[in-house]
Order: structure tokens, then C-alpha cells, then sequence
RNA sequence: GCGCCCAUAGCUCAACAGGAUAGAGCAUCAGCCUUCUAAGCUGAGGGUUAGUGGUUCGAGUCCACUUGGGCGUACCA
């Protein structure tokens, strides 16, 4: 529909050369007495061309050559909005175009042939997966699917550091607990890691080895067995909420490679750094930043700057078009020195966009629950899973805008989780499901032949939501927005369910009957789509 | 102090690039199952969009200030 429109400005303009100097809007006016399409072009050419919004509306409307066949009126309302009202029997055309389209409706090619990356979660390897990640890493993931349908092709990668102070003192925890099973009196400093987990792999360590690793130093094997059983929790935690990476970065391999050194010379070479009381310093005051910070600290370690710096070069190096970063909003004053870094280096920074989520304030008993892993004062993700199951977790973490704070409830999670919205979703696809069941019992066949007597409100009201679908998806995707999606399902469901309500199909006469059969399956490939988008399942009967 | 984010119904949140009467779910109340899944549908109540100014045909949305919250503000990541 939007498309038709769309062209028939396009060839409008060319008589109306105005046309092409604003940037106005095609919308679905909330209510229905103001059409199905609306756009406010006249009123923003108004300011423009000095004349009145009505003036102009008529005069852009006189030079429309529409087809009758498929729009029925054009109004001018209001202050100058300019209303269109297709015919009703131009709307079941979308049926026939899902049946055929199948998994494919709302897929765009728009950004085909263009590479993306998609960097997130990249927790390092300390501790489970918190509540907290798994905004991330579900806003992430969905974000990713929601521009391979958009046409970019799409890998996802975690970038962790397995060096540093902090894996040091988690190797020396987990030393520490092992001496403790050994029976040895230790005394547990409150900054080490406090999880139980720690003490599991001691265990294990311990059930392995006996007390032969009672001399080992903290960065031998206690750091390297700490790093390979939480990363292989976190593999599993991912698996369960359905999330694969194409790479795991090792920040690590940045040094390895010289790739660490060769940006420090780089910069240098540039004037981009100086020295300064024993430490490298970066030159951000001279690329518009208030403050100088810190590359290299005078014990000769490098700050996280230089190897995020050095990290993101290789992201250009390897011919990406898209470069998204995801953070929690603890990371929000650390991009732009990485971003101001890569700039002054010659990087086109446009490339990379940087989305940054609001924390999940959780909710225990009424009070507000202070997550550390040091502390191992936190809820897993793998704990939420367990209790209320992957598909209530993935939505409920990308129901909402990520720039909003998220409050849960873990007690009212738990309760009310029959009462969550994805369950709505489900159900509406199930009862599809069922319906494709019973009729084919009845031998009714979904036919396209008659597809115009689905002239009722509700089926209208049903075509329409239809034909958003793949324009939510679109500017769901390139305005990284997944809740858009969440909150479409939403609203095609809702009118489904009102649909199966007042709209039966068998005890309807025959043609009647198929043609609805045939917008069920529509409406079912529709919430399908949309649900696989999110990562969540679309079952068959619940 | 400074920077980023946020404030919308009792609660959790929507509202497309500024559009017409601000919407859902939960909770409360009143209805609808001998017929395709009642995890559903229909209806009711509930709002000065934190406050004050401004910008314009038009503001929850943009700007300024105020109030209240979150996260930062390291030679931690």
C-alpha cells in the first residue's frame, strides 16, 4: 500500500517539483476515519512556500493519477493532512503475496551485499552470565537477525580478555579455595571472587589432581582451567537462549600479533601521543575531547583504550560496511575516546554505531538488588532460564526500548509468568495451528479464489496489520529498535484473536470459509516470521 | 561539579522523522464457553505525559531551566 503511494508521489513530483524538497511522512493514522495512509506534506510545505496547507493539498491532489481501482477516496482533513482510503477489495491482494513469499515476507534486500559485525555480550571470563548480560546478549542477538533480514550478511563476536589483573586475582581464588579443600588455613580477601563456582572448580581441580598443585602459582593452570570452565558456562547459557557467535575475540591475540605495538608506534609517529610521569598518553584534547587519557601506564601495561583501539582496527581491516557495538550504560564514557582514537587514525567511524542499553534493576523482595560478580551478589542468567524458560527470558529482555531502565521483579516474574505477553504471541499461533487442524478435518481447502469476502472490519483491520509487517521490520532494523517488532506482535496478534472471535470459519459457507482459512495461514506465517526474528518459538499447540 | 540516559494510568511499559481524541499488559469491577484452544473476547473505571517557560499551524516527542532517579567521570575493563 505504502509502496503505491510512494510512486504515485514519485511521479506526482515531477509536475510538482516542491514535492522533492521535503522530507514528509507516509503514516497509519490512529483512527480509521482518517483513512489508511496520511501524510502531512502540505502542512510542512506550507512553511515553505508561504501559502495555505488546504491550497496546496488540493493542488497536489488535482495532479495525483491514481488508479480508481485501487484507491477509493482522497481527502483533505484537519489542518491539511491529506487522507487516503484504498478500496477494500485491493487489500486481500497481500494473502496471495504471503502464501507465496512464505519465510521470506519481510525480508528486504536493501542492504544486500553489505557486511555487518555485531559485537556483544564480551564478558570476560569471571563468572557466569548475569541477568544484567543477558539484556545485552539478547538485544544483541536480535539486533543482529533483525539486519540479516534487512540483507546484510552478518557475523557476531565476543571479545573478552583472558589477561589482566582480573584474571589474576580469579586464578588466585580459585587457588586459594583449593588449598582451603586441602584442609590449608587460608584467609579469603573480600576483593577476590566470591561465587560458588569458584569453589566447584577448586573441587574439580582437587578431585583431579589430589594435592599435587599445592605449590602451582595462581597463573598456571588454576587461571587456565577458571577460563575454560566459565567460558564453557557461558557457551552453554548462550546455547540455551539459542545465541551462536561466528567469532570469540581474543584480546590477547592483539599483543601476539604486534598488533598492539605497531598502533603505539603508529600514533606516536602521528603526534598523537606523548609522553608523560612514566605513562603514554593519548592526545584526545588535540581531537576535541576535554581530557587526555592514558594508553600505556607507567608499569608498562596497556589501559583498555589501546587494545580497544588496536581491536576495532582489525574490524575495519576485515572490510565490514557495519560495525555495531552494544554496551551496558556503565560503558558510556569510554567509546567516544576509542571512536575520537580511531578518527584521528584515518577510520570512517560513521561505520560503527554504537548502541548502549540501560542497566536491568532487579527487584528481590521489594529492594533493589546490587549486582557484582566479585561480590557474586547476582542472579545467573542460567537461574532465570531454569525458572521461567528461554522464550519468556529473550522477550522479556527485548520487549522494551533499550534506552529505558528495566525494572524486574524476580518474585512477580516467576508468579505472573503465564500471564506474560509472549505467551499471548504463542498462543495466537497455536490456535492457528489448530484451526488449520479442525478445518482440514472438515476438507475445507484455503483458497485464494475468493479472497474479496473478507470484507468485515476485523479481517480488513487483519489485512492491513499484514501489510506493516515488512515496513516495521525495516525501520525496526535501521533505527536498531528490536521492541518495534515485540511491540507489532503484539498488536497482529490482538487483532487475530478478535478476528477468531467474530470471524468463524467452519459453519461459514464454503468460498467464505477458504478464503479465511487462507488469511489464518497468513497471519500465521506473519507471527511466525516475527517470532523468529526474536528468537522465540512458535509452537504448534500449547 | 561535569558527561550520557531516564521520568507517561495504582504497577511494568508503548506511542513510527513533531501529527488529529496519549495506548497495551498486569491489577480492580461487570459480562461472554453444548460450535475452529477461555493462555481468548467485550465493556467500565483509572492521565494537567515530574514542574516552569520557549520554538510553531500542531509538543509526551525539539530547546532552556528546575526537581527527582540510573550509569559514568581512574595509570580498572
Amino acid at each position: 500500500m505504502k509502496k503505491y503511494l510512494i510512486e504515485l508521489f514519485q511521479k506526482t513530483s515531477e509536475q510538482l517539483v516542491y514535492l522533492n524538497e521535503v522530507d514528509f511522512i507516509l503514516s497509519i493514522p490512529a483512527q480509521k476515519s482518517h483513512g489508511d495512509y496520511s501524510t502531512n506534506v502540505a502542512m510542512l510545505l506550507s512553511k515553505k512556500l508561504k501559502r495555505n496547507p488546504k491550497e496546496i493539498a488540493e493542488e497536489i491532489i488535482s495532479n495525483f493519477d491514481y488508479d480508481k481501482s485501487i484507491i477509493e477516496k482522497i481527502e483533505i482533513a484537519g489542518p491539511g493532512f491529506i487522507n487516503f482510503f484504498f478500496k477494500k477489495n485491493y487489500l486481500p491482494s497481500i494473502v496471495k503475496y504471503i502464501l507465496n513469499e512464505k519465510d521470506d515476507y519481510g525480508k528486504s534486500k536493501k542492504y544486500s551485499g553489505k557486511k555487518a559485525l555485531v559485537e556483544f555480550i564480551s564478558a570476560n571470563p569471571t563468572g557466569p552470565l548475569t541477568v544484567g548480560h543477558g539484556r545485552n546478549a539478547v538485544i544483541g542477538d536480535t539486533v543482529a537477525n533483525l539486519l540479516e533480514w534487512i540483507g546484510y550478511k552478518i557475523e557476531r563476536e565476543y571479545y573478552f580478555n583472558n589477561a589482566g589483573r582480573q584474571m589474576r586475582v580469579l586464578g588466585d581464588s580459585v587457588r586459594l579455595r583449593y588449598l582451603e579443600l586441602l584442609g590449608e588455613g587460608i584467609e579469603f580477601p573480600e576483593d577476590y571472587y566470591q561465587g560458588e563456582y569458584i569453589k566447584e572448580i577448586a573441587q574439580k581441580l582437587r578431585d583431579e589432581f589430589g594435592d599435587s598443585l599445592k605449590n602451582e602459582n595462581p597463573d598456571g593452570i588454576f587461571k587456565q582451567r577458571a577460563e575454560k570452565e566459565i567460558f564453557e558456562d557461558i557457551i552453554k547459557t548462550m546455547q540455551s537462549i539459542k545465541i551462536k557467535m561466528n567469532n570469540f575475540f581474543n584480546e590477547h591475540s592483539l599483543y601476539e600479533e604486534g598488533k598492539i605495538k605497531s598502533l603505539l608506534d603508529k600514533l606516536a609517529e602521528l603526534n598523537l601521543s606523548y609522553e608523560k610521569d612514566n605513562a603514554v598518553w593519548l592526545k584526545l584534547t588535540a581531537l576535541g575531547n576535554d581530557q587526555d587519557k592514558v594508553i600505556v601506564k607507567s608499569s608498562g601495561e596497556p589501559t583498555y583504550r589501546l587494545p580497544d583501539i588496536a581491536y576495532h582496527i582489525t574490524k575495519f581491516e576485515r572490510g565490514y560496511d557495519l560495525m555495531v557495538d552494544l554496551f551496558g550504560s556503565d560503558h558510556n564514557a569510554t567509546y567516544p575516546d576509542v571512536l575520537a582514537g580511531l578518527r584521528a587514525l584515518g577510520y570512517d567511524t560513521n561505520k560503527v554505531k554504537v548502541l548502549i542499553h540501560q542497566f536491568v534493576t532487579i527487584l528481590q523482595k521489594g529492594e533493589v538488588v546490587k549486582m557484582s560478580t566479585r561480590k557474586a551478589n547476582y542472579i545467573t542468567l542460567d537461574e532465570l532460564i531454569n525458572e521461567v524458560g528461554p522464550d519468556v527470558v529473550r522477550y522479556f529482555f527485548i520487549m522494551r526500548s533499550m534506552t529505558s531502565h528495566l525494572n524486574f521483579d524476580l518474585e512477580l516474574a516467576k508468579k505472573h509468568s503465564d500471564e506474560n505477553p509472549v505467551f499471548y504471541l504463542q498462543y495466537a499461533h497455536a490456535r492457528i495451528s489448530s484451526i488449520l487442524r479442525m478445518t482440514k478435518d472438515e476438507n475445507l481447502i484455503p483458497s485464494l479464489e475468493n479472497l474479496d469476502l473478507l470484507t468485515t472490519d476485523v479481517e480488513q483491520d487483519l489485512l492491513k496489520k499484514l501489510f506493516e509487517f515488512p515496513e516495521v521490520v525495516l525501520i525496526s532494523a535501521e533505527n536498531y529498535e528490536p521492541h518495534k517488532i515485540a511491540n507489532y506482535l503484539e498488536e497482529l496478534a490482538a487483532t487475530f484473536h478478535k478476528f477468531y472471535t467474530e470471524c468463524r470459519i467452519i459453519g461459514s459457507e464454503k468460498n467464505l470459509a477458504e478464503a479465511r482459512i487462507s488469511l489464518a495461514i497468513a497471519t500465521q506465517i506473519v507471527l511466525r516470521n516475527g517470532l523468529s526474528i526474536l528468537g522465540v518459538s512458535a509452537p504448534n499447540k500449547m
